[in-house]
DNA sequence: CACTATTGCAAACACGTGTTTATTATGCTA
DNA sequence: TAGCATAATAAACACGTGTTTGCAATAGTG
């Protein structure tokens, strides 16, 4: 299938081929007859010029790389669906393309290889890494190398690497959720974890951990567990703690994110813990099962759209040379009490 | 940033830039010292093969355009998550990179364009569709200008375009639920279609009908009603469809998909109507909403993942010139009854 | 030894574009 | 009218690759 080329163009409208480009690339120094004439014919004949020969001659790709690192496996993609789209939206508006690919990992050399490839071939003209470990070397590697990477979640301090950006969550999460609870009445609060290697799980279980200190609630281990990202090792964690602590139950629980809120959930479906009768239960993020899991969860809200926006935006201005490009910034949630959570049972009227 | 050619690895290993282009190629005709020590420096300086330059000699990009019709709106988002990581995932395994674009429409021009751009710039090989019309003057136009084009859910019969290939739901769904429903004792069942422009939701609604039919049940108006395929619109549609009929109420109601029936279930909570004890609840798909909604729900699972693995293992299978690859499948799904059906009132047990 | 077949590799070409340089045609001025 | 500035456009080059052609050196054969 033979593609048309700016000396067909040029042939039609018996001109040069350099006329042709100059026409495109809209120069100057071509009269209107000239113009219209060889711009009809473009239009005719959906010409538009050839990606290769374009980058050949020293233009870029106008295209972002979309690196989702982690399994393809249902839940995080279901948690992951906004992004792609909010993503292929936000780079569409700045007129670039998106080209999306999968990577189980980074650690492993194959896996490395196959994100440097993209980059080496010149598919991309910079890249935006969406589940990547903090202390990854390929994030190094490639700003290093010249590349503009954009992470979600990966907050590094007075990073002195100006072609790396990252966006990141409200740090406050954890101190807000645990202020509301506290202002119900909670008072036994338990804090299931997510997986500390990444900036955001991190954070908020750090907010958390603020939170508790500052209203002097207690810190004990039996009401802190490990639960992962997903609902699976969540529904575990939770469900180990709590009947590891059957006779001195908390009366809140707060989970790092939607989905392995939706495992506590289960655990509590299975203790016979009626939500929230018997305990409060607080996700994070306002992901799209949270509202209608039964009963509708309580959680913090954060604008994945305006996350990405951000993002994205930051990395193209970058990308077109404009100066003094903030290269981190934190996304503002807000608090949005649902109705699974309440005043515990002995602050309820009766 | 100066990226690596294939000059720099020849100065480096001491050879002509076309040893190093055989040498990745993997000619036959050189010795295994000048193989090996030009590999070694290949590897050594993570050299990929620039894409613009292979493309301009004659390579393809081995790219998969995927093209998503329709606002990114939501709650097809949701929907359409599994689906962008499934093409993803699938055109990997074959070694291809997949280029993510959202078109709101291809009626309007300069949608078709951004369409046409994306082919005729030499980005991709070949596209996948989701969601495009069933009438797009613009799925003629590609294949019959010598691109492939993969759509989903788009059958056309004795289609004669070699080039145009597509993938299609089971389109016994409906009969198979009005059995399911019927061997229950529901006799009075009412149909939500969704839009018929859409080959799948025009399917599925004539095989409901044929099931209707088929255990001679009442095709009654005032139990159809138009419902779209998002929770919104099915919501409005079976709200006025219950409301309009209180005196004489199906017994069940059929979705043309989950998302249509999360709206039905919305309608009736509002209408006091309990499912499944009031009115029994159907939907199709098995997305990842169907399972977590209270009551879980009664669906017709389709295999996401088998449906695009076959379109684009076909898309790839033709662009590769094998021969006689099948242009159209349908695949089958199974019925899954979950707690969102039951026996009518009166067929219940005291 | 003289001739041929084979091996190993360098040089040359084509691909499509943007840009720079050179050339022709046109209009103006002295 | 001769000379020159300018406008319009053509020719030339560079970019990185795969492949074809050609050339030298080596090995094999009579």
């Amino acid at each position: 299938m033979k593609r048309i080329s700016s000396n067909d163009i040029a042939r039609l409208a018996g001109v040069s081929r350099s006329t042709v480009s100059r026409v495109i690339n809209g120069y100057s120094n071509v009269p209107e007859e000239t113009y219209n004439r060889v711009m009809q014919i473009v239009r005719e004949q959906h010409y538009y010029p050839q990606l290769s020969g374009r980058q050949l001659s020293g233009k870029g790709s106008n295209t972002l790389g979309l690196f989702w690192i982690g399994k393809p496996n249902l839940s995080q993609a279901l948690f992951s669906s906004n992004m792609f789209m909010i993503v292929i939206d936000a780079a569409a508006q700045r007129n670039y393309l998106t080209l999306a690919d999968i990577v189980p990992n980074l650690s492993e050399e194959r896996y490395a290889n196959q994100v440097r490839r993209v980059f080496s071939e010149g598919r991309i003209d910079a890249g935006i890494f969406i589940g990547a470990n903090n202390a990854e070397p390929l994030m190094e590697e490639l700003p290093d190398n010249g590349y503009i990477v954009g992470i979600h979640d990966y907050y590094r301090e007075n990073d002195p690497q100006p072609l790396r950006l990252s966006v990141n969550y409200d740090r406050s999460s954890g101190e807000q959720i645990i202020d509301y609870l506290y202002a119900l009445g909670h008072r036994k609060i338990a804090i299931l974890s997510g997986d500390l290697t990444h900036q955001s799980c991190l954070d908020r279980h750090e907010s958390f951990l603020r939170g508790m200190t500052k209203h002097h609630l207690p810190l004990r281990n039996q009401w802190m567990a490990y639960g992962g990202y997903t609902e699976e090792p969540a529904y575990l964690g939770a469900r180990q703690m709590l009947s590891a602590c059957m006779d001195d139950l908390p009366t809140a629980i707060c989970a790092n994110n939607d989905s392995a809120a939706m495992g506590v959930y289960q655990a509590c479906g299975e203790l016979g813990l009626r939500i929230p009768e018997d305990i409060s239960v607080f996700g994070t993020d306002d992901g799209p099962i949270a509202a209608t899991a039964s009963p509708p969860m309580s959680t913090f809200v954060i604008d994945t759209r305006k996350l990405f926006f951000s993002l994205v935006n930051r990395v193209i201005d970058t990308l077109e040379g404009k100066e003094n490009v903030p290269r981190t910034e934190f996304i503002q949630g807000t608090l949005l009490p649902r109705a699974s959570s309440a005043p515990p049972r002995e602050h309820r009227n009766p």
